[in-house]
DNA sequence: TCTGGGGTCCTAGGACCC
DNA sequence: TCTGGGGTCCTAGGACCC
């Protein structure tokens, strides 16, 4: 049996952990920008507001004080997150963060008569300890455990297990076929057209069809309906990921050429850092530009491109020089753009590496390296990014709520990037 | 008129997740 | 007026190989 243990409105329940007067009340959490709602109370999901919902639809909500709108933070949510974590690894020894709320047990050779109580076990020490409500759900599969968790949450009812080919049946009538584990807006409404409304009408479908039709994950899913375990998320800590990457949505359109070029110089170093963390290097740098989707009139524009580097680095300054050359090969002029961002790709473990025949940071590495450590830990110490580029400063002249925005105009616009 | 077949690798874009 | 961010995986199509 495998279990899911799924934090109830996660990111409110941790606003509530530091005020108790949010407790019983609709609150909800805002994006960056304040720009649209990504969290919500129970009470706010009874007064009709959606997931993703633009904030400037509810201001009316909001202005009255009938809902309680929050900006995020982000370092509280991801605190308290490694301490539920904790708290799963607790009672079960084999586990797997899914997300920041989330995590898959493992409950192999467990005696299903036992779920129940350690399900319980878990749920008292998130409240007692932490101050955040988990609910919980065991069944054969992955999916199946995400179908009685929703169920549950559906009812109040902090634990379930699922034992019988009755219930299982009866939680898949039960459920619109967009909550399938897997099934976005797009397959619900290829769905729909083929008359499958519940996920009890996809399970009872041909599985030949639904892998002819949804392809390999469709099949997975059917299959895992059926009781078969076969989606696989790796057990063992996942050293590395796969990409990185920092992006933002601004305030306004922005067409000012400085600004998007301090805005890619921070977001390199941003995403540097984050590989330093994991103490990985990279040999893809990408930056995209957006314009804003929802100005149809004006045609959308997405320009992007990535290079590759000479040899695998973590290093803030070839990071960033990449990610400004590929701006500049991508900026266009003339343009009001909305959002912009960089990401890496291509991420190793940081060991002793054979450097390229050709890279002319080489000679460097070594000293990179050690810079790049002191400015980690002055940084760490101190305060956030204290020591930073001189092509990340601009001067504050565009509104942000995100911490970046510097009061100081730069003295003068060096062409590469040094610390 | 008419133009092979099978394989790998890479990339861009789509779809999904929370 | 105002609409988030960071990920993963799959697929289709192109380039290339023999």
């Amino acid at each position: 049996m495998t279990g899911l243990a799924d934090c109830n409105n996660f990111f409110v329940s941790c606003e509530r952990t530091l005020n108790s007067n949010l407790i019983g009340r609709p609150v909800v959490v805002l994006s960056n920008n304040d720009g649209c709602v990504v969290a919500r109370s129970n009470e706010a999901k009874r007064l009709g507001i959606r997931m993703g919902q633009p904030a400037f639809e509810i201001k009316d909500l909001t202005r009255s004080g009938q809902v309680i709108a929050l900006s995020g933070n982000h370092l509280l949510y991801r605190e308290i997150s490694l301490r539920v974590h904790d708290v799963f690894r607790r009672y079960v020894p084999q586990t797997i963060d899914y997300s920041i709320d989330e995590a898959f047990l493992d409950m192999t050779g467990i005696p299903v008569g036992e779920l129940y109580g350690i399900g319980m076990a878990i749920y008292n020490a998130c409240q007692s300890e932490i101050g955040i409500p988990v609910t919980i759900g065991f069944a054969p599969s992955k999916t199946l455990s995400k179908l009685v968790t929703e169920r549950c949450k559906k009812q109040c009812e902090p634990i379930g297990v699922m034992e019988t080919d009755d219930q299982r049946w009866s939680i898949m009538e039960g459920l619109p076929i967009s909550e399938l584990w897997g099934v976005g807006r797009r397959l619900t409404r290829r769905l729909y057209e083929a008359g499958i409304y519940t996920i009890a009408d996809f399970a009872r479908r041909d599985k030949s069809w639904v892998r002819s039709r949804l392809g390999i994950n469709g099949e997975k899913s059917w299959l895992e309906l059926h009781g078969y375990s076969c989606i696989e998320l790796e057990h063992v800590e996942r050293q590395l990921q796969d990409s990185i990457s920092e992006s933002r949505t601004f305030p306004i359109d922005i067409d000012d050429y400085d600004y998007l070029r301090a805005r890619i110089a921070i977001y390199a170093a941003d995403c540097a850092k984050k590989l330093r963390g994991m103490r990985g290097l990279c040999k893809e740098v990408g930056v995209m530009l957006r314009t804003n989707r929802f100005h149809t009139e004006s045609g959308y524009q997405a320009p992007q491109g990535s290079l590759s580097l000479m040899t695998y680095t973590s290093d803030t300054n070839i990071i960033a020089d990449a990610a400004l050359a590929i701006l500049d090969k991508i900026w266009m002029p003339d343009v009001m753009f909305k959002r912009a961002g960089v990401w890496l790709n291509d991420i190793i473990a940081d060991v002793p590496s054979t450097p390229s025949l050709f890279e002319e940071y080489e000679v460097r590495e070594h000293e990179h390296s050690r810079l790049m450590q002191a400015v980690d830990k002055i940084n760490g110490v101190v305060g956030h990014n204290v020591l930073k580029l001189a092509s990340q400063i601009t001067k504050g002249h565009v509104g942000h709520n995100d911490g970046y925005s510097s009061s100081f105009g730069a003295p003068f616009n060096p062409t590469t990037p040094k610390f």
